[in-house]
RNA sequence: GGCGGCAUAGCCAAGUGGCAAGGCAGAGGACUGCAACUCCUUUAUCACCGGUUCGAAUCCGGUUGCCGCCUCCA
């Protein structure tokens, strides 16, 4: 069974077939670096990492590149603004992007192209595309001339026509159509600015995920994908500019994820309802949002809400004790061989179910529904006078395999407690067996103030970190 | 106006023709010195109306409500 995915260019479930066997070459839209991201664009950082490490554990290579729009009029606004340059706007949001989506366990992309690492391909590409009569020079901007791409609107499923009435006309456009889109533009005073053939200016939006796609991955990718707004116009714009281009196709799947609303609202910079992810990570488990983010499939709407956090972080908590308690119990644990075959039996089952639910278009939702099921099934077993160390073994390292590849942490006490909290345990421990329960209540009152949660199990007293 | 999405238990959320997954919260019980963890039990005429079918949450037609894109946006 080959892995699903739900292509928007078609909008239906496709089987996936590299273009090179064994490897995925896969381009994300990613951020504008002229502040910090807010958690809809963690989104499709959490869930196209997600895939990635999927894909990776499915055996592929995947060249997964990010790029980074460091140049365009938000960070010339946020320059004037804060009195600074571009370039040191641009850096410091970069680092504060990986850092903020570091902590969520995304990891590094293969590439992080930055537009202003890349200008000669930039301008070599839109050079070419006005030779080939694909754009044009208007007053020292470039436009992309979209009603001569004849496949313009077959990702968004528009016709050029319904695109037309829809459209606004600008006043005192350069352009020869209103669909046209800006591929270069002039520099107005002030602004940073590169030299071209058109005179000084900067590219526009679009044209640097084609170009930037086309370097580091080739003409033609396997996966391109971003947030569901993206579609329209930035991709459609980047398949015309690629394909007029190129001459072949541009990507063979599309991947769009849904947004997160606030109250039912889309949330956006412009909008002003936005959550911070940086802010957000200080007040809470970063692992327990991604598992929130997680536990809804990709391609729908998430509300987000105090409550609903809540909620996720009570579900991560009980797998996340599950694979504590299995690994604790191994410590008392005896080998028996009796049904131990039945339970390994079922151990692969499960894990079968895992993959089968993440090769239908990456059903993370499922797969952590089996997570659910691993953990009951691992807490039925522990529930046995007696247990095997293979069986142990094999439910713990199960529930760490999968969610590492869904990006999640499972382990949350490899830090030590220092000896004079374990002097306490113990003399909870002597405490309890002289039946001096108001002291043993009052230690593990204490411990909790510090943070520390103790739990008396038949194999002894354990603790973790609150 | 064009294109598209959504409506499933108190809450969240899977499920595209065959007795409605899973989680959170609640209630009752077991275990426990008490807790915690865990286990067991417990809650759905799948927005509405009509149709197709032996059989529909799922397919078709219609209705209502909410949302998105068509303009910078993950």
């Amino acid at each position: 069974m080959s892995i699903q995915i739900y292509n928007t260019l078609t909008r239906q479930k496709e089987a996936f077939t590299p273009i090179e066997e064994g490897k995925v070459k896969m381009y994300v839209c990613g951020p504008t670096v002229y502040n910090y991201i807010h958690i809809g664009n963690a989104r499709p950082a959490i869930v196209f990492d997600t895939v990635r490490r999927y894909f990776e554990y499915r055996g592929y290579e995947v060249v997964y590149v990010l790029n980074f729009t460091d140049v365009d009029d938000k960070l010339i606004k946020a320059a004037n603004e804060l009195g600074e340059e571009v370039p040191q706007i641009a850096d410091r949001f970069i680092e504060a992007y990986k850092e903020d989506v570091g902590a969520f366990g995304v990891k590094e992309a293969v590439y992080h192209p930055r537009v202003t690492e890349n200008m000669d391909e930039i301008i070599a590409f839109i050079k070419s595309l006005i030779d080939k009569g694909y754009a044009y020079e208007e007053g020292g901007d470039v436009y992309f001339r979209t009603r001569k791409f004849n496949n313009y609107g077959k990702l968004s499923h528009q016709s050029v026509d319904e695109l037309q009435s829809g459209s606004r006309i600008e006043v005192g456009e350069k352009k020869e159509d209103p669909l046209d889109f800006t591929l270069w533009k002039e520099a107005k005073d002030g602004e940073i600015r590169w030299e071209s053939p058109w005179g000084e200016g900067r590219p526009g939006w679009h044209i640097e995920c084609s170009t930037m796609a086309k370097k580091y991955l080739g003409d033609t990718i396997d996966i391109h994908a971003g947030g569901q707004d993206l579609t329209f116009p930035h991709h459609e714009n980047e398949i015309a500019q690629s394909e007029a281009h190129n001459e072949t196709d541009f990507a063979r799947y599309w991947m769009h994820n849904g947004y997160i609303n606030i109250e039912n609202e889309k949330m956006s910079k412009s909008l002003g309802n936005f959550v911070l992810a940086h802010d957000l990570i200080k007040q809470h488990d970063p692992q327990m949002i991604r598992f929130f983010m997680l536990s809804v499939q990709y391609r729908h709407p998430i509300n987000f809400s105090a409550s609903l956090l809540e909620s996720a972080k009570n579900g991560f908590e009980r797998i996340r004790n599950a694979y504590e308690n299995a690994k604790h119990r191994k410590d008392t644990s005896m080998n028996l061989t009796q049904d131990k075959d039945e339970w390994l039996e079922e151990i692969r089952g499960l894990k079968r179910r895992f993959i089968k639910e993440m090769d239908d278009d990456f059903n993370t939702a499922n797969a952590i529904a089996v997570l659910f099921d691993i953990a009951k099934s691992a807490n039925l077993y522990l529930q046995k006078d007696q247990t095997d160390e293979e069986v142990l073994d094999a439910y713990a390292e199960l529930l760490k395999e999968l969610t590492g590849v869904l990006g999640l942490e499972i382990e949350t006490t490899e830090e030590l407690l220092d000896e004079e909290i374990e002097a306490k345990i113990k003399e909870r421990e002597q405490a309890r067996k002289d039946r001096n329960f108001q002291k043993a209540d009052q230690i593990r009152d204490d411990l909790k103030d510090r943070g520390i949660v103790l739990e008396d199990t038949s194999q002894g007293t354990r603790w973790k970190r609150a």
